[in-house]
RNA sequence: GCCGGUGUGGCGAAAUGGCAGACGCACAGGACUUAAAAUCCUGGGCCCGUAAUAAGGCGUGUGGGUUCAAGUCCCACCACCGGCACCA
């Protein structure tokens, strides 16, 4: 800022408020049943209500990793808007639920600790405080006693908790919903029978049981990152690298956790219909999920009595395939390759196996592939088709096979075009259009069979007609597939929750796992004195070797969960955070996620605030719900499965987690670029409240422009709603006695805060009736304001209440009521002085102590007070704008047409033409058509 | 390639199909001041004009269309941002 004197008093006056609302736990949320204090402004509010009468609004931040780096512009981007509409909602009479905490969890802790020995508890908590001050000088109405930090025992203890919930449970097919596996019944083979061995028949039903569960163990080929020495989620590699810190990371085959999402899909997937995310949200999810339906298909292989098993999503096309492609790795290859082909095919495979999936893409371009010598039964005709393998079939999806259908397929059209198959016609595209490639819907043609033809019917109609064929011969079904798979759980690193499983040796000594009771959490993580993986690979956690083994002989777990785990249901734990016995109590659950509390009557019929039912479903849980779209598939996919899990198991009330959820867009640097240190682009929030201080922060983080757009941060505008707060603050301080406290403050610095008490109110605010000009002024701004923060615009209500101070700036007198009501429209915005020209306000009156602003009530405005009498009409000649003429705004339609063919102005572009015909639209405008 | 989003002054942005550019930044001129800072007032899309006005013309990424009237609706395209990407 180009220095110059302080606008106001904001550096004493913000930790006046901060710590004002500290001490009264002003923003504190009330559970049902809980007693509020009578002194406690919520209670003043509602002296007659207790809180679960009262419509509750739960309204929620997602929850930052407390980084070292310190908090960045970004972060309040999101924290402000949420604050606002909070602040609102307490206005109009809501119990509202506000919460923050901490995503502690995490791999930069525990890099650092391997580095230098330190503790990552030590440099969590170190970072969590440098966060909490930061957020608390931005004066956000979190409520600060529900808290919660993943890293804490109190909290994992229940990450650990849900885990087993998980663990202890299967998906029902038949329900479609996750059961006890206590109830998972066996299939016959495993029933009780005279003659079988007891051991042995409690062993398989073991191995079935944990073939069940939702939580369970495989050896899986999984990325592995020798730098993080750790493997990490598909999500969490990027092009071949790790997503954090960038480095190579390789396929492995390790034993490890799973939790089974894939069960969930179609849920997940459906569910999305019933709540109100962006639509490029649900988008995501919905590819991120990727169902496609098609059918599968047995190909027998020639000569054997084995069988291909392909998927395809256009088995109208089964004509049309002239030959067969299996991933590399299809356990099919070997039994099907030639001895003459053998040594290609085992040279390409052990190529495919070299390459990481980074270079599998890059050399996408051109196919590569190796015919295996055998060959498959196309069912539909008889004929004999090649199979071949090639890496552009991947082992992960579908069958890890395919029908190759090079009319149609681009993929295969490519393929067969470099290797000389053959490509034939089997679907008719519209006219005008090459078939060779065409793969959209269109007519079968060449498509007849001795058994079936489906020649002539459009794509639909041929895929419903061949699937049903293929199952009436059993050759093939229906099926729909899923690109999602299942969540990849374990982690070998230290800074996170430790499974609380034990690994026992059964009598056949094959080891099987088996879970801690409940009354063992939480399970705490060893000491260690090294943070590093042992050489041998094993987890950090092995090297607690008195840790792992019990003196029963079975063995810890020594993996730990990823860092998604305790952020799946931080949101749950809000609700009843201090709760000992349980992760929260099913009262708390049902309050605050259910919807009973909008039928209150002290609700008001609003259009945008009450959120539309989407596709006929009741607004339920998280009500809204912001952060960033860093998000948009991991977090939010993950916490809505395991919420569904719980959801099943009973121990929630919503299917869904988060009603309504909003992006916040991306603040960039000064120069339009992504903020980073490498470009040194970053704005410190520290150094804009120093000069500005935390108000005039909120008001330009939410005055740049919409919450979700992208928009370019611009010091100079700070300075722009910086001096819109200080024409406030004048419009209401009288200025000789703002000079004297001026001069107090240079000479008597130390006084700080108590010389405040001396600025007066100006002479020129009066307990007097407002003007006409004043009411629609305020009434004006009243409307504007509230609409505004009910469709989430903080830009044009910032826009409205400087519109409202430029004119107020003018008056002669200032009526008190109309300045009281213009600070409750500024409190969610600015919140410091706001309260602070309130309090100044209610000294001039004797009562005891004025009312808290946070939790006065909203005012409406009166519509009638904004009818203009005269009404400035604009006259278009041809829809080009000529005059703009002055009538009463009860004008008929035949006065205002002959005011606007009277116009002077309007004469000239009339001559010599035919008036052909006048629109008119009453209080709106002329429009003079003419030829 | 596919999906989603965004294109409006020098800049951030506003605008139920009805006066494009509210509000703010930057800028220019003026008042106050010995001077500056701060504050207050005034101006402002571009072009053409004029001593200064006035009047006029052109303007919301590009090209079409619908309409009395289009930033807004429809079609085609271009650019940028985000996501996915051999998913059969």
């Amino acid at each position: 800022m180009a220095s110059g004197r302080r606008q106001y008093p904001f550096h004493l006056i913000e930790p006046k408020w901060q710590s004002q609302w500290e001490q009264q736990e002003t923003f504190r949320a009330w559970n049902p049943g809980e007693v509020v204090p009578v002194s406690h402004p919520f209670a003043e509010r509602h002296p007659k209500a207790v809180p679960e009468q009262l419509p509750k609004f739960y309204i929620l931040d997602m929850f930052p990793y407390p980084s070292g780096a310190g908090l960045h512009v970004g972060h309040p981007e999101g924290y402000t808007a949420t604050d606002i509409l909070s602040r609102y909602r307490r206005a109009l009479g809501y119990n509202v639920l506000h919460p923050i905490g901490w995503d502690a969890f995490g791999l930069p802790a525990e890099q650092y600790a391997i580095k230098t020995g330190q503790h990552p508890r030590k440099t969590t908590e170190q970072n969590i405080a440098t966060f909490k001050r930061q957020i608390k000088s931005l004066g956000f109405s979190y409520d600060w006693s529900r808290e919660v930090d993943t890293t804490d025992p109190k909290y994992f203890r229940w990450t650990q908790w849900i885990f087993l919930q998980i663990y202890n449970s299967w998906f029902n097919p038949q329900t479609n919903k996750a059961e006890p596996i206590a109830a998972l019944p066996y299939p016959p083979e495993l029933e009780g029978r005279a003659g079988v061995p007891d051991a042995g028949l409690e062993q398989q039903r073991r191995a079935y049981r944990d073939s069940k569960r939702l939580a369970y163990v495989a050896e899986a080929p999984v990325w592995w990152c020798e730098q993080l020495g750790t493997v990490l989620a598909n999500e969490e590699v990027v092009d071949g690298m790790s997503e954090v810190g960038g480095f190579p990371v390789v396929r492995k085959p390790m034993r490890q956790w799973m939790l089974r999402i894939t069960a969930y899909a179609e849920r997940l997937l459906q569910d999305l219909e019933t709540i109100q995310w962006s639509n490029s949200l649900k988008e995501m999810q919905r590819n991120w999920i990727g169902r496609s339906e098609g059918a599968e298909v047995d190909f027998r292989v020639a000569d054997s009595t084995a069988v291909i098993r392909v998927f395809t999503t256009r088995p109208d096309t089964l004509f049309g395939a002239t030959y067969m492609v299996l991933a590399p790795e299809h356990k099919l290859v070997d039994a099907l390759t030639t001895p003459a082909q053998r040594h290609a095919i085992e040279a390409y495979k052990s190529e495919v196996a070299k390459k990481s999936d980074l270079e599998r893409t890059e050399l996408a371009k051109e196919k590569t592939g190796v015919f295996t010598g055998g060959y498959a039964i196309n069912p539909v005709n008889g004929e004999r088709i090649p199979v071949w393998i090639a890496d552009y079939v991947l082992i992960s999806y579908g069958t890890g096979a395919i029908m190759a259908v090079p009319g149609h397929d681009t993929r295969d059209f490519e393929f067969a075009t470099k290797f000389n198959l053959p490509i034939v016609q089997v679907v008719e595209p519209p006219a005008g259009m090459d078939w060779h490639g065409y793969v959209d819907d269109g007519v079968s043609v060449n498509s007849t069979g001795a058994d079936i033809s489906i020649s002539g019917l459009s794509t639909p109609d041929a895929k419903r007609k061949i699937s049903g064929w293929l199952e009436a011969k059993q050759l093939g079904k229906r099926t729909v597939n899923y690109k999602l798979r299942d969540w990849l759980f374990s982690r070998q690193r230290y800074w996170g929750e430790p499974f609380p499983i034990l690994w026992k040796t059964g009598p056949d000594a094959q080891a099987y796992h088996e879970a801690l009771p409940e009354s063992a959490l939480p399970l705490l993580p060893p000491r260690l004195d090294d943070y590093k993986p042992t050489p041998d690979g094993q987890p950090p956690l092995a090297r607690a070797k008195d840790w792992v083994a019990l003196p029963d002989g079975s063995r810890r777990e020594t993996n730990t969960m990823p860092q998604w785990a305790g952020s799946c249901w931080y949101y749950l734990r809000y609700l009843d955070a201090r709760n000992d016995g349980a992760f929260c109590s099913p009262e708390a659950e049902r309050y605050w996620m259910g919807s009973r509390g909008r039928q209150s009557a002290l609700t008001r019929p609003k259009e945008e605030s009450a959120p539309t039912d989407v596709g006929g479903y009741k607004p339920q849980g998280v009500d809204l719900y912001v952060g960033g779209t860093e998000h948009a598939v991991l977090h939010l996919l993950y916490a809505r499965f395991w919420h569904k899990v719980m959801f099943d198991l009973g121990h929630v009330s919503t299917a869904e987690p988060f009603f309504r959820l909003v992006n916040q867009g991306l603040i960039q640097g000064e120069d339009g670029q992504k903020m980073s240190k490498s470009r040194g682009n970053v704005i410190n929030p520290d150094d804009i409240l120093v000069e500005y201080g935390a108000d005039a922060f909120r008001l330009y983080e939410m005055f740049m422009g919409p919450l979700e757009m992208a928009k370019p941060w611009n010091t100079k505008g700070v300075e722009g709603v910086y001096r819109f707060l200080g024409r406030v603050w004048r419009l209401f301080v009288d200025e000789q006695s703002e000079t004297e406290f001026e001069q107090n403050m240079t000479t008597d610095p130390q006084r700080g805060v108590e010389l405040l008490e001396g600025i007066r109110l100006a002479a020129g605010i009066k307990d007097i009736q407002p003007t006409a000009a004043q009411l629609k002024a305020l009434h004006g701004c009243i409307k504007k304001v509230t609409e505004d923060l009910d469709g989430l615009r903080f830009n044009t209500a910032i826009s409205a209440l400087m519109v409202f101070i430029n004119e107020a700036m003018t008056w002669e007198a200032k009526p008190i009521s109309a300045l009281r009501d213009f600070l409750i429209l500024l409190q969610p915005f600015a919140p410091h002085v706001s309260e602070e020209l309130w309090s100044k306000l209610h000294a001039t009156r004797d009562t005891q102590h004025p009312p808290a602003l946070a939790y006065v009530a909203w005012p409406s405005y009166d519509p009638a007070l904004l009818v203009e009498d005269i009404l400035e009409i604009p006259v278009q000649v041809n829809g080009k704008l000529r005059d703009v003429i002055k009538v009463p705004a009860n004008a008929p339609q035949s006065e205002l047409e002959a005011a606007a063919l009277a116009s002077e102005k309007v004469k000239p572009f009339l001559e010599g033409k035919t008036i052909r015909k006048v629109i008119v639209l009453p209080k709106r405008l002329v429009n003079i058509v003419a030829a």
